[in-house]
DNA sequence: TTGTACGCGTTATCAC
DNA sequence: GTGATAACGCGTACAA
């Protein structure tokens, strides 16, 4: 259960490019590392040395050495959300550029496995962590964070703790749903979102106000409006809180018309019938600016936690 | 561009934990590991520093001494693909139930990027690598596969190198697409998947296979086949590759009536117009596979590479 | 220009 | 039972 050993048969290292060189091993870690004052000759002798062996210097232990580990840590709690992975990508581009790798993990929706994964990865001392959070506290956190690990969490922000955090406008997002919904018509909306008492709250709480905004009342009688509560429902529109809801919504609106506008944009959108209306962001600007957030943190950055909210855009279809 | 530092300032370590707790390092070292011969009290003192001091072992350190870094390496050409993702999710399992953290990188096609990463993360000491290649040369990767590094490519085999690799049947899924347009009667049935000399080898293989076997010809006059070439083909139906060519097939599919059979399923399959049919693979199962078979590499087997295939099946709509 | 001695945080060896 | 001491592969201070 800890990294079932395989022999990783000895590699070259610095001490063994130094003694087939006829140099010291100093001499070595200043031509690795292009430091001057090393005699041309000399220099070509070491790199010779470093051809023949093959050797590439181990990165670990360089990085022990320094202190840090320029490895970022991203977690998620689900990689079937393509969002989710446009983030990733977002968040990546930014990271490489920075000379940071990455370890990714993902939690299926389960606090516990996100919390061994986090705290497994601070073990290896990550300079920092990206997390789309799974429900539950992270409170687990704060000692990592006091420690020094730069967090910024994506999408949803963390529970019982204050950290930064990136994420839509789901307030402004719900707003124009119920707005496009109500233009056409529709009084009746639903909130699609899971249990009352779940995640989404900002989108949620944006839903109440937009409807009350809208002039229209929320029946606290609508059943919980999941996957099989749909179909009897009397809401004639419905409002889905993200990419599972949508297409579960869809599935059930060939057996009764509903309509539709869901919480995140994705590729059949339009293609599917009938084509739904989205509220868009953009999920790799979302990683982009979670990444540079995180290493403003890394260079020195100790401002409060800040809330970055990226704008969206209604695409009606 | 080398990971910008950024203070990590003293975590505790085990000699401060000692010397807290007025014990040696090594009696430390003993009850962190749980190894035998430590006196329940003095384990009792020594938790108590740990638990005093917030103490978290460091994993990199313990790992450079080691000689593994229990780290697997995980390269995909593009996360936009929900089936690489799904990839991802079968072979994390599988390695964090074996103790392996995952380090993670995207080429987005790019044939040095690719090699970038690969290269950084056996600097790092990756106790092994999981790919789905670029297409490009990956004789890069020889040296580092010789000095022990374990390596297994999914969804498409290297090129100009052979290592272990875990694709789904491709020929029998081509023989399954071109069979069921067959039987509807359709004869002149195009390949779509990008240029002639470029990636699905085996399935474009298949494909002209398909096609003899079936009584049918492939008549080169056909327009390359892309996105923009669809509409003014002449063919009736196409195979697509994967899913970005599937998504292409469709939009072309609004302007004029062409029969589609993706391989890859994908979450809308059922709810686009026309549903689609498709070739199904299962890209969890596949990166379960080339987990355990890249875990059987690391506990010492050194049989010549392999190339698993995982079966297909149709699923007409 | 080049080399020596030491330290990063941990595990391993072999004494006491 | 417990503890010095060396070692992993590399960077850094300082001397030669």
């Amino acid at each position: 259960m800890a990294g079932d050993v395989g022999r990783a048969v000895g590699r070259p290292t610095m001490k063994d490019v130094a003694s087939r060189a006829g140099v010291a091993l100093k001499t070595v870690s200043r031509v690795v590392n292009g430091e001057p004052g090393v005699t041309p000759e000399t220099a070509k002798r070491v790199h010779d040395a470093i051809e023949d062996l093959g050797f590439r210097r181990n990165e670990s232990a360089r990085l022990l050495r320094t202190g840090h580990t320029a490895t970022l840590g991203f977690i998620t709690d689900t990689w079937a959300d393509p969002d989710h992975a446009a983030v990733y990508q977002g968040l990546e581009n930014i990271a490489l550029e920075h000379g940071y790798l990455l370890y990714s993990g993902s939690t299926e929706s389960d606090a516990d496995r996100e919390e061994r994964l986090a705290l497994a990865m601070c073990a290896r001392r990550v300079d920092g962590l990206i997390i789309i959070p799974t429900p539950g506290s992270h409170d687990y956190l704060v000692s990592e964070i006091e420690a020094g690990v730069a967090t910024v969490f994506v999408l949803h922000p963390p529970e019982l703790i204050t950290a930064d955090t990136v994420l839509p406008d789901e307030r402004g997002g719900a707003r124009a749903a119920i707005a496009h919904l109500a233009d056409q018509g529709h009084r009746k909306i639903g909130f699609l979102g899971g249990p009352a008492d779940h995640r989404p709250q900002t989108l949620r709480a944006g839903y109440l106000e937009a409807m009350t905004t809208a002039g229209l009342t929320v029946d606290p009688a609508w059943p919980t409006l999941d996957a099989e509560g749909l179909p009897e429902a009397e809401v004639t529109a419905v409002f889905c809180a993200d990419q599972e809801h949508t297409q579960a919504a869809l599935r059930a609106a060939r057996a009764r018309s509903v309509a539709i506008v869901g919480f995140g944009d994705f590729e059949f959108a339009d293609l599917v019938s009938p084509p739904v209306t989205v509220v868009r962001y953009d999920p790799v600007l979302i990683g982009r600016t979670a990444g540079e957030l995180l290493i403003r943190r890394l260079v020195g950055d100790r401002t409060p936690p800040r809330r970055v909210e990226v704008p969206v855009s209604l695409i009606a279809r």
